[in-house]
DNA sequence: ATGAATGAAAT
DNA sequence: ATTTCATTCAT
């Protein structure tokens, strides 16, 4: 509640109004912040005293601040933007691919495919969008209640509007309802009051908290506050199955409204640190194996006992420097920010000290340290929180919502820690480029694709267990370390920080396997969060971004299913391993672990700016010098508020940014874990589109075909063809478009859809049909694997797409085929088998059921119609 | 700043 | 029924 709002500064920070650009500011995430402030501000009223009372830490500063930060915020934050619909995303998504194969295409054009694409796209697919769209709405009404979609008539925009309006309850629980229902009413709010803290999942949250949070525990979890100080909190058993989105932002919110989401983020930092720190020493001193692994015993069971002890401590420690933080500010921000950039000298030597002063305290060590850093960050400090660490810590079988909570919320807090550089300043940007450089050398970045990240996540994850365990040669032999990590819960009481993230892993997976297994053909629906899941369970791509097969459909992609990645992870696994078990793997595993976050950082951002990535090339040096953390597309508007500011209070500031980076983290993941299309796919559509139609509306019956052939990952193969097709198409386009119709806006707009301007279009776009062939051709050559593709095509493109046409159109009317049509449809279709067969072979015996078989056929039977 | 697209919300 | 605005970025 109130911790957050401590600054004040920020309200000087007007900036923030001012600037918003409009283009680069968060998306929802400023909302989120303010939500979150709005939040607070209620909050306090309201709960000041409880808080206080409970807390007791400081009082009217966090109010005073509060108030000016709200304001500041409110003003600054200017207003939310509108959540992206289904079709934004999927420009969004896909604008890049468009690009990439039109280069001399502008936006518009881009945009004119993309609506064609989008028109052209499967019911299913587009579905995942329009889900995908709805729970961002979701999400971000949940965040901003009252929200409107347009500022009334003014620009007035600001400030005065938001402040009422979004006056609601924020984050009151979204529930699964929440993704129907989209009001924000307020029935919820009252419903279940509190937020409920704690939903989130390991497994939802990003791997990269994952990896922190093993660290955490593993080094001595010393998280802090958190949740409980939350009289009602809340629990919700069930929210574990809404949306990530949704769980982040309620996490978000209730991290602010704790107020201490800093520190702990900072802890979390310090922890991850500490972790590669002690990869290190364990290394380098040998000794610290058993030391460790015991130090970890000793706390996780012996943890609970002394925790009483600890816990006094601590409040003592915190009153003290409370105090002293009060006295002396100015010097204790200089500090803190040292602590915050430690150059790298520092890190290690503190590193070290811990590891000499206390093996087995080295736990209680951290936590101080933690601690101290979180007074300086915010007054605010909970001494519940150290129980809540506790809990985590003992790992106790319930599991439910209190250690459910505190859970997520540390791993919240530390993702943001981490992901977040934000623009805190550069000397932290420093730091961290330091770091790389050190390390620098990973290729990683080069592998933008999305699951990378995630694989790298769970090698990350495994080789920290592995030096938590001080394992390091040893799980080298069990060949499935894979394996093992997934069953290993069951071992010990998993009690040992390490395992139990792990064991929630497990549990996820378990649960996801479950489902899979149920559904064999994969829902939808559930897919965020499967695909999620089954992305960091399976690593089909190492860092080393090999991967051989480039379309991994999130669907297709089930970790089980494929071997062959698998296989290849556990070899990665291994070599890890390996490397970490060799003498010099002190040096390797820990560039590997900082590697991995970084990149993992990197990668965050990368994959925010694909699109402007390459262009930007030419840019390419400011954004390295930026560094991995933030994106542009992300990045908070703030930032130069931020900087402008001064160091020291980065604070509350940062805080939101956190929360509002992790919201936007999640939701980048999720928006990543969006399928992509290959151009082809809908090239061929479009083709077929075209001529008959587009709404027509059935389409469900090529879907299955096509959805198959679609996902694209990245390849760039097609483009020559493309490209030459592009000019023409080019060219051609705009000019029709034009000339035709004087029409603006909303009229073309109508005209467009009620047809003939479309139609006149796309017979421009077609122009080409004669050059479609070639294209197609082109294009299914670059496929390739595509079942449909070659042969036929070749004899007749035009016809093959009639066909598809048709298919979409009407399925329904059964023709006689002519004869030759149906041989190459049923060659093709033979082709298609076989293909699924080598692939089924190749990747997963799952696709096997249902696909070859089926898709083949269906394909061939419509063709037939139509011909 | 404009616009190209679609969609959701508001008017 | 029409406006507004969300994303993207060359123009």
């Amino acid at each position: 509640m109130k911790g957050s709002n401590r600054n004040k500064d920020h309200s000087a920070e007007g900036e923030g109004t001012g600037k918003r650009p409009k283009r680069k500011c968060l998306q929802w995430h400023p909302l989120l912040a303010k939500k979150l402030l709005d939040f607070s501000e209620e909050e306090e009223e309201e709960e000041e005293e409880e808080d206080i009372d409970k807390v007791q830490l400081l009082g009217a500063d966090g109010l005073e601040h509060d108030v000016d930060e709200t304001e500041d915020d409110e003003s600054s934050e200017q207003r939310a933007r509108r959540p992206m619909n289904a079709f934004l995303l999927f420009c969004k998504r896909h604008r890049s691919l468009v690009r990439q194969e039109h280069p001399r295409l502008d936006n518009r054009g881009a945009t004119k495919i993309l609506a064609d694409w989008w028109a052209v796209l499967d019911p299913k697919e587009k579905q995942k969008y329009t889900d995908m769209a709805k729970e961002y709405k979701d999400a971000f009404m949940k965040a901003n209640p009252g929200y409107k979609w347009c500022p009334a008539t003014n620009k007035p925009v600001k400030s005065p509007a938001p402040t009422v309006n979004t006056r609601k309850k924020l984050w009151a629980f979204p529930s699964d309802s929440g993704k129907d229902l989209p009001s924000p009413k307020k029935a919820k709010t009252e419903e279940m009051p509190q937020l409920n803290f704690g939903m989130a999942d390991p497994t939802q949250m990003g791997g990269l908290s994952m990896l922190l949070l093993a660290g955490e525990h593993a080094l001595t979890a010393q998280e802090i506050s958190s949740n409980t100080s939350h009289p009602e909190a809340p629990a919700p058993a069930k929210q574990c199955e809404e949306s990530a989105l949704f769980q982040f932002a309620e996490i978000s919110s209730n991290t602010s409204q704790l107020g201490s989401p800093e520190p702990v983020k900072r802890c979390g930092k310090s922890a991850l640190f500490q972790l590669a720190e002690m990869c290190l020493a364990s290394e380098g001193v040998k000794v610290e194996d058993s030391k460790v692994t015991k130090a970890k015993e000793s706390e996780g069971k012996s943890m609970e006992e002394s925790e009483k002890g600890k816990v006094e401590r601590e409040i003592k420690e915190e009153k003290s420097e409370e105090e002293k933080l009060q006295k002396t500010e100015l010097e204790k921000p200089d500090e803190k920010i040292v602590k915050d950039c430690p150059s790298v000298t520092n890190f290690d030597e503190i590193t070290v000290d811990q590891m000499k002063e206390g093996k087995k305290e080295d736990g209680e060590e951290i936590k101080k340290e933690e601690l101290r850093e979180d007074e300086n960050c915010s007054h605010f400090i909970d001494p519940s929180s150290s129980i809540s660490s506790k809990l985590i810590t003992s790992d106790s079988p319930s599991r439910k919502d209190p250690i459910c909570h505190s859970h997520e919320a540390v791993i919240i807090e530390d993702t943001l820690g981490l992901s977040k550089p934000e623009k805190l300043k550069k000397k932290k940007k420093k730091n961290k480029m330091d770091r790389h450089g050190n390390e620098k050398s990973t290729p990683k970045k080069t592998c933008k694709k999305r699951q990378s990240s995630e694989s790298d996540i769970e090698s990350v994850i495994y080789t920290i267990e592995a030096v938590a365990k001080g394992d390091w040669g040893i799980e080298k032999l069990g060949e499935t370390p894979r394996k093992k990590v997934r069953t290993s819960s069951s071992v010990k009481g998993s009690i040992l920080d390490t395992k139990s993230p792990k064991k929630k892993i497990k549990s996820k997976d378990k649960k996801m396997s479950k489902e899979k297994l149920s559904n064999p053909t994969k829902e939808t629906k559930p897919l965020d969060f499967i695909s999620i899941t089954a992305n960091k369970e399976v690593p089909g791509e190492i860092p080393e971004c090999v991967r051989a097969e480039p379309l991994t459909p999130t669907e297709e992609v089930l970790p089980q299913s494929l071997p062959g990645q698998v296989k290849t992870e556990e070899s990665d696994c291994n070599r890890k391993i390996e490397i970490c078990g060799s003498r010099k793997s002190e040096r390797s595993c820990k560039g590997a672990l900082y590697k991995t976050l970084v990149s993992e950082g990197m990668l965050t951002s990368l994959r925010a700016n694909v699109d402007r990535g390459k262009r930007s090339s030419g840019k390419g040096s400011s954004s390295d010098h930026e560094g991995c953390w933030h994106e542009e597309n992300w990045s908070f508007t703030q930032c130069g508020t931020s900087g402008s500011k001064k160091l020291k209070r980065p604070k509350p500031k940062e805080e939101f940014v956190l929360g509002l980076a992790k919201l936007e983290e999640e939701f980048e993941k999720k928006f990543n874990s969006l399928p992509q299309y290959s151009p082809v796919t809908f090239d061929r559509k479009s083709v077929s589109v075209p001529r008959k139609k587009k709404k027509t509306g059935n389409v469900s019956s090529e879907q299955t075909k096509t959805s198959k052939a679609i996902l694209l990952e990245d390849k760039t193969t097609t483009e020559p063809l493309r490209k030459t097709k592009d000019a023409p198409s080019v060219s051609s386009t705009p000019e029709p478009t034009t000339t035709q119709e004087p029409l603006v806006g909303s009229q073309k707009r109508k005209a467009r859809k009620t047809k003939i301007t479309h139609l006149v279009r796309t017979a421009d776009g077609r122009v080409s049909p004669a050059g479609g062939t070639l294209d197609d051709k082109p294009k299914e050559q670059l496929q390739g694997s595509l079942p449909k593709a070659s042969a036929t095509d070749i004899d007749c493109n035009e016809e093959c797409s009639q066909n598809i046409e048709a298919e979409e159109i009407r399925s329904i009317t059964p023709d006689m085929p002519a004869v030759s049509a149906f041989f190459s449809l049923a060659a093709l279709a033979e082709v298609a088998a076989m293909e699924n067969v080598h692939r089924s072979q190749r990747a997963a015996p799952l696709a096997h059921d249902g696909q070859p078989k089926e898709m083949p056929q269906a394909p061939v039977l419509i063709s037939c119609a139509d011909q």
